[in-house]
DNA sequence: CGCCCAGTTGAGAGTGATCAAAAATTGTGG
DNA sequence: CCACAATTTTTGATCACTCTCAACTGGGCG
């Protein structure tokens, strides 16, 4: 249930298997299920639990009210929403599902009580929560200073890293479950200019297998040749 | 020495007299101080200590090989520079002074002494790290989807408003010690563009008193109109 | 007094937005 | 399994916001 999680873990903290219980035991209770395109929880709703992504992608985002649409990180499996949003009374942004999602919604007394009980989960989940933040500190950098080429190559590579952090590609090439609308509402271009420079993006990358675009996804690691398809061919 | 922080906290959680105190203790001791433009900790450098600005304005940032900066946030007094860095081995961005800054290093034992034994102090931290990933979501918002007079606006208000939180306006004026370079850098404009955008935001907040841009910075409140002038006219 | 940095102004160039419509793909019900 | 509907992708043309370059002004400081 939890392995995509427990295996994003295990690249910062080595668990036991008592640990390893633990979180499949809270990952097990209170399932949901989302089709997609909906609000997981929408901005102004008072948090009632963690959510953690079991299979599908979600993201977070905000929405202006003349309908211009921030996505402002992508969720996929493995993912925790926010460890700490029992501090906050209300949402000041909406996590919606992109693709059907399958979800865990861990209470805040079984979060407590993982992390009283379990130390090493405490400390993983310290370093998933810094990571998270240095990702958004890097979508600042991508949307402040970076050309559309650039936004979207460095999107592609640190998704690409992230689903081979919890085991979601396959060789060079991953699943990328995402409309060129929600590219363009995650990288601050128009839909339609989406596609010329992803375009150019898949053109230079078979061309340079390092990619052009640097990479500062933190600990991922070196940006290796991503090539990314709509669809794993059926085996 | 620690009053803009203590003013900030206590507009989350009401402190006692020795939470109060333990704050001022804490930011007695290693008060250090630094010039204009300089490097408080650079990335790749390991964190020692979380910094608690005094006095004086920093930012946090990041550069690109190719010279392209972006400012990620704005400290401005009583600001903490992430207190939890010690999780991480090195820093994966710079933060630097705009003005000269005095500030007190607060070590780790400090702190986690600190939160041991007061716990107000430890939800008020917490607090005031929800409402700055709050205020770096905003951020991506504003780089994503506004344009440029909008994206001034709103930066503009979000400082009004923090340096109000900790009594550093006068009615509705504040100082604004930041070229125009800088702010390009943290709105993701050029230099030259900020002043023609600049202006209009000040043409139209002497219109229009409730000032053109929405209010998303969380738990300030409404964005009152907005004066904003170099220097604050000397007594 | 002169230098340097910050701000200002103007003109031209380019990246990316918008609008419109066709083509391709996916999903759904018979 | 096919036909139809809905969504997504692709292409083309035009527009405009913002950038870049360059020159000039003004104030602070050695």
């Amino acid at each position: 249930m939890a392995q995509h999680l427990i295996r994003k873990l295990e690249h910062f903290v080595r668990l036991s298997p008592e640990d390893k219980q633990a979180l499949e035991e809270a990952a097990r209770r209170n399932v949901r299920v989302f089709g997609a395109h909906q609000d997981i929880i929408s901005e102004g709703d008072s948090p009632e639990h963690v959510n953690l992504i079991l299979e599908g992608w979600a993201c977070r985002y905000k929405q202006l009210e003349d309908g211009r649409r921030q996505i402002i990180s992508f969720f996929v499996p493995g993912d925790l929403c926010d460890p700490h949003v029992f501090v906050l009374r209300e949402m000041d942004h909406s996590i919606g599902t992109i693709t059907p999602v399958r979800l865990a919604e861990i209470s805040r007394d079984v979060l407590l009580n993982l992390t009283d009980r379990y130390p090493r989960i405490t400390k993983a989940l310290w370093w998933e929560m810094l990571v998270t933040t240095a990702i958004q500190r890097e979508w600042t950098v991508n949307l402040g200073q970076r050309t559309a080429l650039e936004r979207i190559g460095h999107l592609l590579c640190e998704l690409f890293i992230r689903l081979r952090t919890v085991g979601l590609t396959e060789g060079d090439s991953c699943l990328l479950p995402v409309t060129q609308v929600e590219l363009g509402d995650a990288t601050g271009l128009s839909n339609v200019h989406v596609i010329s420079r992803a375009a150019g993006v898949a053109e230079q990358g078979a061309d340079r297998p390092e990619g052009q675009a640097p990479d500062h996804s933190g600990p991922g690691g070196a940006s290796a040749g991503v090539a990314v398809q709509r669809e794993l061919p059926a085996p």
